[in-house]
DNA sequence: CTAACCATCTTTTTT
DNA sequence: AGATGGTTAG
């Protein structure tokens, strides 16, 4: 992981010590960027299993993702290092897990059976899709994202259908309830449902509801301000009357609006909790003050909802330099020349430093250059190994095993690979199906679509469904990780990947879906965890176990990736008007609160650094065929009301010609043999293309 | 009716 | 550059 500002027992400054010992009811931490919350929570996770009695089975700790879950729990475990403690029931998890953990609790309760499936984002995209019978990409997104807020936001169908406000509201909010129902059969639940649904139960169930009170007796909410009003409302449910729980975040760093967060969660815990304590950490052990400053000036644009100033001892520290290119191969092949000279300079290594950026696409040309560099990189963000094509594909068979209503996973199996069954078959199945309000699976098997269905049809149908139910019975006898191998051999995918893709991406993909069934069971053999639950969690997770490599590489990281990271020194690219502050649709900005979560946005990027900060900006992007003039961002200029901050005019980037840049390239190759570097292999290699 | 092939368009952020 | 959609060969 990256390195943290604060060592292993750090020696506490009078707030955080204030944030930990407070136990005599609710608290609210306001932790600026940088200001050491990670180990407030930590540390207060240990001082009530040490020093008050709480036992780790009572305590639950909410991060944002699940890597800031995986750190949070290696270092707990490092400061209980030599106290008997068994940290055994300890919870630290995301909202989202918790969810998932509850809900297996209380599926009964929910007419859920227990081995239900978790559809991703994709899925339910489609399920929409088909629910509407349109091939309107932007409409079928719209209304996934309304109806994601609605959901956090517990509005229910009846209640959208009553308030709509608008003809495409209405017609949102009828599609709504259909979505819940078609999910419902399919005994499936969305990312929204892993907490809205808890909730429902805990708020209708008395029973249920003190039996997890009981359970639960404190918690810790980390990046508290990124949370929705349903995760509000099951921190209220949890937390009882006793309300024993610390909140700690930043408003200056909420950037999750567009997933229904909200700020007034912040200003709800003032009045909902008259005896809430507040306690601000405002002391920096993170950057530079030109950094610092920098971010002040920035975000003083915003209007305040507490009064908050960050300071840091560290110094002065380096210049900021704001660099114009010309286009986004400049910028990408500047930065990179950048990079490599400043880490020789500054005899840093690669891994010190990060890429951040708005968009994902932005990635892209910066991974063409470095690799064209040999500069071994690490993606961070971005499309996860759990979302890659062949993983899915291997996913929907166990998903399936899993549950065999589910309806997606059923369609992804059966038709990859490709065994004759297409898109007309499937839809009179699918028919079928829903006029008996039955699973395509189970439709199958019924005489009723078989006297409908022509041989052709139903033939390579019932072989499947045979085949898999073969496996199913196989995996309730014998061991499942086993099982699972003879089924990817069974369905002939390594076959299939190698007369699909050409060498090069083929090897690639069943290299993935190799490492992928080991990881598998390596997860199945040293955790407690059932095997059905490890394939239902897989949804949910993300880069992960991937950061197990950690080898010395450079990351790229989107902005809302790279939160609650920090680095050396950072590269900001692509700050520009449009992109920085982000112009998703032409109903032209000036939508205040748009603005302002952008540059909070800002705010987190320029945190992250903790010694160099660079930012750069193109003057021509692409944009489809042709080039389009742009803007330095608005958050420069604000920026620059900081004298610390130095604009360097492109004249005066000194240009690289082809000749210094062997000159570079050999000095980098001596001191790279030298130093004895890893060989370049598997994160320049990584990604195919 | 399926599956492979070719043309066309698209780009926010993630549990 | 990648996914998606339409077209065509089998």
């Amino acid at each position: 992981m990256t390195t943290h500002a604060s060592p292993k027992k750090m020696s506490l400054n009078p707030q955080q010590q204030q944030a930990v010992d407070y136990l005599e009811g609710p608290c609210l931490v306001l932790a600026g960027a940088g200001s050491g919350k990670t180990g407030v929570i930590t540390q207060k996770i240990t001082h009530l299993i040490n020093n008050c009695g709480y036992e780790p089975k009572h305590i639950l700790a909410v991060t944002f993702t699940n890597k800031a879950a995986k750190e949070m729990q290696e270092r707990v475990a490092k400061l209980m290092d030599g106290v008997p403690v068994n940290l055994k029931g300890l919870t630290i998890s995301t909202f989202h897990s918790f969810g998932v953990h509850f809900l297996r609790a209380e599926a009964k309760h929910l007419g859920l059976k227990e081995k239900f499936s978790i559809l991703d984002q994709d899925d339910c995209f489609s399920i929409l899709q088909e629910l509407c019978a349109t091939t309107d990409k932007a409409l079928i997104r719209t209304m996934q994202s309304t109806i994601s807020l609605w959901k956090n936001g517990q509005i229910t169908p009846e209640q959208a259908l009553k308030e709509a406000k608008d003809e495409q509201e209405l017609q949102f909010a009828r599609v709504y309830a259909n979505y819940n129902a078609t999910i419902k059969a399919y005994q499936a639940v969305d990312f929204d449902d892993l907490i809205r649904l808890p909730v429902e139960l805990l708020q209708s169930n008395d029973e249920v509801r003190d039996r997890w009170q009981a359970k639960i007796r404190y918690i810790l909410v980390d990046e508290y301000q990124d949370t929705n009003a349903v995760q509000y409302q099951l921190l209220r449910q949890l937390t009882g009357v006793r309300s024993m729980f610390t909140a700690v975040g930043d408003d200056d760093q909420a950037i999750y609006a567009w997933r229904g967060a909200t700020l007034d969660n912040l200003k709800l815990l003032q009045t909902d909790y008259p005896r809430l304590k507040l306690i601000k950490l405002e002391q920096n052990y993170r950057s530079t003050e030109r950094i610092l400053n920098a971010a002040n000036a920035v975000i003083a644009h915003n209007p305040k909802l507490f009064d908050k100033k960050l300071w840091s001892e560290y110094g002065e520290g380096d210049p900021i330099r704001v660099i114009p290119m010309a286009n986004e191969e400049e910028e990408a092949e500047n930065v990179v020349m950048r990079l490599q000279a400043h880490k020789i300079a500054n005899h840093a290594q690669f891994a010190d430093y990060a890429i951040l950026y708005r968009g994902n696409h932005q990635a892209r040309v910066f991974e063409q250059v470095l690799r064209k560099e040999r500069v071994p990189y690490v993606l961070s963000g971005g499309q996860s190994f759990f979302e890659r094509a062949e993983i899915r594909d291997i996913m929907a068979y166990f998903r399936l095993l899993n549950n065999i209503n589910d309806d997606p996973a059923f369609i992804r199996a059966v038709t990859t690979p490709k065994r004759g069954i297409g898109a007309a078959t499937l839809e009179h199945l699918g028919q079928y199906a829903g006029r008996r309000d039955i699973s395509l699976f189970e439709a199958v098997f019924e005489t009723g679509f078989a006297s409908i269905s022509t041989p052709r049809q139903l033939g390579p149908l019932l072989e499947f469904v045979e085949f898999i139910n073969e496996f199913d019975e196989r995996a309730a006898r014998d061991e499942a990780p086993e099982v699972l191998d003879d089924l990817i051999k069974a369905i002939g995918y390594e076959v299939y990947l190698f007369e699909h893709f050409d060498e090069r991406q083929a090897q690639n993909k069943w290299k993935n879906v190799v490492d992928f069934m080991a990881w598998m069971k390596r997860r199945a053999e040293d955790g407690d965890k059932k095997l059905s639950e490890i394939i239902q969690n897989m949804v949910l997770m993300s880069m992960l176990d991937k950061g197990a490599e950690e080898h010395n590489a450079v990351r790229l990281s989107t902005l809302h990736a790279s939160k609650g990271l920090e680095y050396p020194h950072v590269f900001l690219v692509g700050v520009e008007e449009g992109l920085l502050p982000h112009m998703s649709r032409e109903d032209v900005l000036e939508d205040p609160n748009r603005v302002e979560e952008e540059r909070r946005l800002m705010y987190v990027g320029i945190t992250r650094a903790r010694k160099s900060l660079h930012i750069t900006w193109c003057q021509k992007r692409r944009r489809g065929q042709d080039f389009e003039n742009r803007e330095a961002s608005r958050f420069i200029k604000e920026m620059q009301h900081d004298k610390d901050a130095k604009r360097e005019n492109l004249t005066d980037v000194p240009q690289i010609t082809p000749k210094q840049r062997i000159e570079m390239l050999k000095a980098l190759l001596a001191k790279q043999a030298g130093q004895q570097e890893l060989p370049l292999k598997d994160s320049a290699t990584e990604k195919e293309g």
